[in-house]
DNA sequence: AGCGCGAAGTTGACAGTGTCAACATCCTGC
DNA sequence: GCAGGATGTTGACACTGTCAACTTCGCGCT
C-alpha cells in the first residue's frame, strides 16, 4: 500500500520553532524532544528533520532568536542619553528579563549549548548587554573629562555584566532557596547591586600593578 | 543454565561515584550514563542501581561531595583574620577553583540539578561562599566601628557572590570567546573585579529609598 | 545445623530518544 | 514531458533509564 501523499505544511519550520520554544518555556531546554514537537504538530517524527539537520540546529535557531529578543528588551530601556541613567535602566531591564523569563534566560546562558563554532549565528547577539555597557561606560568616562582607557572600560563592562549575570543565574537556581533571604532577594538584591555599581565605578581604575587598597 | 553467582564488589558504590565523576570531568554532566559507568567497571547495567535508587541519586551524591570540596578549597584561603585580606583571598580562590575545575564548577551550579527537596543533603554546603562572605563583611563592618546592619551585610554578600559567580560562569561559556577580550579576561578580569569591590563596599549602604546618586 | 531473608549481583524487557535509510508524492524548471 | 529537489512518510538502529524477576551467598536466628 503506497504511503499517502504527504501534505506539505508551508509553515512547518516556523511551527516547529514555536512548539519547541513552548516546550522549553514549560519544561526547560533539557526536556526538548523533537519527537514530541512532531506529535504536537501532527506530523511524523522525521518531519522536523526536513527543516533542521539535527536537534542542535533547531536549538541553535531558538537560542539565536532568544538572544535577539533579549537584546531588543535591553534596547528599549536605554534611551535617555545620560550614561548613569542608562546603566541603571539597563541593569533593571536585565534583571527584570531574567526574573520574568527564567527559562528564556537559562536557554541563552546554559551549558551545553550547541557548538558555537558550528552555529556562529547563535551567539551573534549574545554579548549585546556587554556592548551596551561598553557604550554607557565610555560615554560616562568622556563626560567626566578624564582620560578614556579602553581596557579599563572593557574590564568594568565585564565586571558589571558579571554581577548582573551572576545574580540572574543565582536567582534561577534552588541554592538561594536554601538561604534565608528570599524576601530580601527579590525585592532588594538587584537594586542594592545597582546602587553599589556607582561607588565601584567612581574610583579610578588602575591599569597595571596590584589592586588598590580598599577604602577604609 | 543458572546465572553465575555474582561476585560481590565491596567497593562498587564508591567505584560508581569515582567513575561517574570521571565521566563528568571528561565529558560533562549531561553525558553521564550509568550504563557506561557499569561497562567501565565490568558489571551489569543494573548493578549501580543496587546502590543508588536512580541516576538522580548518584548525581546528588556527587554534587554534594563537589560542594564539600569547593567549601574546603575556600576555607584553605581565608585564614588571616583580616576581613579585607580574607575577602581578597577568598575571591581569588573562588575564581581559581572555577578556572581550574570548570566542569566541577558547572556541576554545582548547573541546571537542572536533581530536585533539592528530594535531596536536601546535596545543597547543604552550597552557600558556603556566601557564609564566608557574610563573616568577612560582618567583621569588616565591626572593625569600622560603624553600625552593623545585618540586612545590608546580607545584600553585600549577595552582591559579591553574584559578581564572582557571574564571572565564573561567563568564563565557562563560549560567549566570551565571541568578544575580543580573551587576553584581558584571563589575566585581569578577576583582579579588576576584586579591586572594584573595595570602593563598592566602602560607601554606606542605604536600607530604604532609591539608590544613591553615583559619585561624579 | 538448618532455614529464611536480605544484599547484591544477574538477565531480560519496556518505553523513550536522536539519527539514518529508503520510499512516495508533488511541484517546478528545463 | 521528464528529471530532480522538496517534503512529507515508514521503518530501523543504537542508545538511555527504569522496572521486573531470577540466582547465589552470607548472616542471623532458632
Amino acid at each position: 500500500m503506497p504511503t499517502p501523499a504527504p501534505k506539505p505544511r508551508p509553515d512547518l519550520k516556523e511551527a516547529c520553532l514555536t512548539e519547541a520554544l513552548t516546550i522549553i518555556e514549560q519544561e526547560g531546554v533539557e526536556r526538548l524532544s523533537l519527537r514530541e514537537v512532531a506529535r504536537r504538530l501532527g506530523v511524523s517524527h522525521q518531519a522536523p528533520y526536513r527543516h533542521f539537520p539535527s536537534r542542535d540546529h533547531i536549538l541553535a535557531e531558538i537560542v539565536a532568536r532568544t538572544f535577539d529578543g533579549f537584546a531588543r528588551h535591553l534596547d528599549r530601556h536605554a534611551t535617555s542619553g545620560d550614561p548613569d541613567a542608562d546603566m541603571q535602566a539597563m541593569g533593571e531591564a536585565y534583571l527584570d528579563y531574567a526574573a520574568t523569563r527564567p527559562l528564556h534566560y537559562r536557554l541563552m546562558f546554559a551549558t551545553p549549548l550547541p557548538d558555537p563554532a558550528s552555529h556562529p549565528e547563535m551567539t551573534a547577539r549574545a554579548h549585546h548587554a556587554f556592548d551596551l555597557l561598553l557604550t554607557a561606560l565610555r560615554r560616562k568616562a568622556e563626560a567626566s573629562g578624564g582620560r578614556v582607557d579602553p581596557q579599563a572600560i572593557r574590564l568594568d563592562a565585564l565586571f558589571v555584566w558579571s554581577a548582573l549575570h551572576g545574580l540572574a543565574t543565582l536567582r534561577s537556581t534552588s541554592i538561594l532557596a536554601t538561604l534565608d533571604l528570599d524576601h530580601t532577594l527579590s525585592a532588594r538584591g538587584g537594586e542594592h547591586m545597582l546602587a553599589r555599581f556607582g561607588p565601584a565605578l567612581a574610583a579610578p581604575a588602575k591599569r597595571d600593578g596590584p589592586a588598590p587598597e580598599p577604602a577604609r
